[in-house]
DNA sequence: AGACAGATGGACTAATTATGTCTAATTGTC
DNA sequence: GACAATTAGACATAATTAGTCCATCTGTCT
């Protein structure tokens, strides 16, 4: 990793954090600096506008919560449980922080005016990836989408479309991991 | 309570988590307005400014947190449990959301400037309640003070002076609730 | 119905704050 | 000393905000 590279990534560390906690709007370039350790003048030698720190720190975001997604895929248990806490994990850290407050909402509307291009690859790049998990679970014959009529990208697709759907119904709340167990367990009776 | 004070603690309810979330300066009447659902034009019916409005505020966390003070020293166990429990109270709604992050720090800050009256005013008011409890104790012969050579006022005094070193040098984090304990177990064997 | 009080959205000004740029000075490194 | 990176600070401009005002609306009381 080149010198540029890491000073950018320690600022996207500082800078993450104040977006979630005030919002696109309200998190100044100040605050950014001020939580780096670094003077204002100095964001601005890696980051030219305030907008492209942010559209930065949204792909830095969404690139570690992916290799996060990969690694529970490719962990232990059946492919439930796998798919559970990748599906755990990718809502935690990039769904959870645009629920709840106002300001959070801010940061959503921020995120899909700014970076909306990012987060619909990462939609993408999860539902290919429980796609390949299924198909191998498919291929090693512990699960059939016989009986569904589906294929695996389709089945991956469902899921996805369940965490937005649950998301919109219970927000934030507690009752969102609790629905995500439902719908899983549903899953794993249909084509187990 | 009249109508016009009911509108008033409705409005303060919401208002103080947005102060305590975002400090004085970033929590603007708009944002105040948005949590306690009613216009930015109906607060300036309540509150003549911002700063009065957050003075109210102010006095009116104060109050609240000294009935629950006062509660728990009314409460069950010895004079140094109830006096445990009256200093956790205090510490947790007083003390801690001012340490922490930067906007904390700008909220004390806030509150030095425009309500310090009303945090002296509460502070003494802690000491006096705790030094009535220690005395009620030494009356009943449940502790003695004797050894000490000391005023059960001047060890109230202590005891709040402890509160504010320990936060000084832990800030918000675990250990200041260890601390405390140790500072409580200390004082236990002192005077018992 | 009509009078009345409180609430609201919107317009408005003045003051404050933020963004982005620039420069001169400072620091640490080769 | 040369060099690159960092910094504080000044700066112009754009955006927010506090506080005020008003026309309008809504619900209540008579």
């Amino acid at each position: 990793m080149s010198e540029r590279d890491a000073k950018s990534d320690h600022i996207l560390d500082a800078a993450l954090p104040v977006f979630v906690r005030h919002g696109f709007r309200k998190a100044s370039m100040a605050d950014i600096a001020r939580a780096a350790g670094i003077s204002r003048a100095s964001l601005y030698l890696s980051f030219n506008s305030k907008e492209e720190l942010f559209r930065a720190g949204s792909i830095r975001a969404h690139a570690r919560t992916m290799r996060e997604v990969e690694a529970a895929l490719a962990g232990a248990g059946d492919v439930f449980s796998r798919i559970e806490t990748a599906v755990a994990v990718f809502q935690r850290e990039l769904i959870a922080p645009f629920v709840g407050s106002p300001d959070a909402t801010e940061l959503f509307d921020a995120n899909m005016a700014l970076a909306k291009d990012i987060m619909l690859a990462a939609r993408a790049r999860l539902i290919a990836l429980l796609a390949q998990a299924l198909s191998d679970a498919e291929t090693a014959g512990r699960i059939s989408l016989g009986s569904l009529q589906a294929r695996p990208a389709d089945v991956a697709g469902v899921i996805v479309a369940a965490i937005d759907g649950i998301k919109h119904a219970e927000g934030a709340g507690p009752k969102f991991a609790e629905d995500m167990q439902l719908f899983m367990r549903l899953l794993r009776t249909a084509i187990s």
